[in-house]
DNA sequence: TTGACATATTCCTGTGCGGGTATATGCTCG
DNA sequence: CGAGCATATACCCGCACAGGAATATGTCAA
């Protein structure tokens, strides 16, 4: 993996924010959109551009595509995820994704591990 | 300091590797140019960027600019080349590029530290 | 099948930036 | 001063990409 590739992904401000929250654990694009507060063609867009550099997965579920961080990372974007992680601790607006990001969790019932079949009820957006 | 901005400022291979060798030390231009082997307006542009951006501090000596990383460095800054040193251990190109480093070093007396007036020649290029 | 929802893709436009050439600036030495 | 070296800046071109609008695709449910 080119580690300039990983820079390229991480230097736009959505796209950071979405690596971000998927340190966290797997989403699909309406959280993304509600939590960011970003079109749904932005979303749609960088998560192509992730995907495209294998940044992150996608798997669709039902009606959503449900994104998530490969579970076998090369080296080079581990430590850059862990380092990501250190960084915005001091940023705000990171934290106040995580803060929608809870609220989101708590709205939608599979979200917390990846997606099962058990117990959905269509209730991610209103 | 502006997460994405440092990622914007690494985005892009020829910054990287200059970001790598000034955590090995100060350089000035021209060794950028022997090390990387890029041309001198390239150097310096890049140069410009991360200047602009806070990454780099310059200062002239004599016909000479020689840059250096701030020692005093936001957190981010310092976590985010902290890990760029740890990413790179497996990347021959910049290892490679330290190779030549040395060899510059070595055809330099006064490189290993901020530049002093003692004892220097003028040989820093053929 | 039709409609509603979720997501992706296409097209268009503006902008930032990388590469190159030429030129300007700054410094030193004779 | 003028020449020579080191470095920076201005200008031009081409491309990648971000943002937005419209539309296409895929899935479900009635």
């Amino acid at each position: 993996m080119k580690l300039v590739e990983i820079y390229k992904c991480m230097c736009d401000e959505t796209r950071l924010r979405i690596l971000h929250l998927l340190t966290h654990g797997p989403l699909c694009v309406c959280h993304f959109q509600d939590i960011l507060g970003v079109p749904q063609v932005a979303v749609s867009k960088h998560l192509a551009y992730l995907r495209k550099h294998g940044m992150v997965l996608a798997q669709r579920h039902e009606q959503w595509m449900v994104y998530q961080l490969p579970d076998k990372k090369p080296k080079e974007l581990h430590l850059q995820l862990q380092c990501l992680q250190d960084c915005v601790q001091t940023h705000a607006e990171f934290r106040d994704d995580l803060k929608r990001l809870r609220k989101v969790r708590c709205g939608c019932d599979w979200l917390p591990t990846v997606p099962s079949e058990s117990g959905k009820t269509k209730v991610n957006r209103t």
